[in-house]
DNA sequence: CTGGTAGTGAGACTCAGTCTCATCTATGGT
DNA sequence: ACCATAGATGAGACTGAGTCTCACTACCAG
């Protein structure tokens, strides 16, 4: 799926070495479609035998996370994962069956969270989207049961 | 803050058991204000030697969450916290000075929403969104510096 | 090539959340 | 009012994610 190198260049324009361990973990992220974990990581690693620490793919992942190369969910169950995307403002189309991701931009959002801005008195400085259902694939594989939409 | 009867009432109506612990519980959980933790609860309550377990604390919870009286909110510290609110759909405004939640109801986002899926192929079931900034309280007693608004 | 330093692996540690199991108690039927 | 019983509880063991420490390693600027 994603490009390895889009992460490495990621390293070395913030200033960061890039070491072996990173060269590796970059490789191992643009390879996972859909999100993924941690634990995912820790446990790709060790099949492809590449020696690299738990605390390694932990402290990666923050700092990817900050260089924006990388982002957060906080899944249905609980489970935090992530996926690799572009380092630009966006939200998350995820897939309940397969996992599968989507980037999907701030469109009409925008005007929603400056209208409840305006009706409430904050001042909202952050915001997070997250949209959970079926992909269309998955979809017609499925034979489209109907069920209500609702919330969380 | 809130109505400490409507989760009690809550658990009866469910045909649940409306024990001693629970009673408790909805207390506590309605003394609460803005958002509070599992953790929370737990200390509150041994501070106040109500003699509720930590087991007890969390499986109250998660029934709260099942009957709609409870919804958790992760924030974007990663921490999980919950809320004590109207069993409707809705989503939350959250000061991430004084903890202070509102919320909010669906509003434009139900457009937004089926824009997505018509462009996207995607059925949606469910979606959650989470506001954070700063409440007019803090606001003012900030002096409402100004910063863009960016995501999480 | 070399030195200073950012980055690393191992493993101990912490803490949230889950599970088990013996005990208790709310509740519906009598 | 009493009882039977299934649902609820508390204690504490357990799990697993994530953090921290520290001695060691390997980038990379000079």
């Amino acid at each position: 799926m994603g490009d390895q190198t889009a992460i490495v260049t990621a390293f070395d324009r913030a200033g960061l070495r890039v070491t072996e361990p990173r060269r590796s973990l970059a490789a191992l992220i643009a390879e996972q479609d859909g999100h993924f974990t941690a634990a995912d990581l820790v446990e790709a690693a060790q099949v492809q035998h590449l020696g690299i620490g738990r605390a390694t793919v932990f402290r990666t992942l923050e700092v990817l996370e900050d260089l924006g190369a990388v982002e957060r969910l906080d899944l249905p169950s609980g489970e935090h994962a992530y996926v690799g995307c572009e380092p630009a403002h966006h939200h998350h189309l995820i897939c309940s069956r397969c996992g599968r991701t989507d980037e999907i931009d701030d469109a009409g959002l925008r005007t929603v969270v400056s209208d409840v801005a305006r009706r409430t008195g904050y001042r909202v400085d952050d915001h997070r989207l997250e949209l959970f259902g079926l992909c269309p694939a998955c979809l017609t594989r499925d034979g489209a049961r109907d069920r209500g939409s609702r919330c969380r």
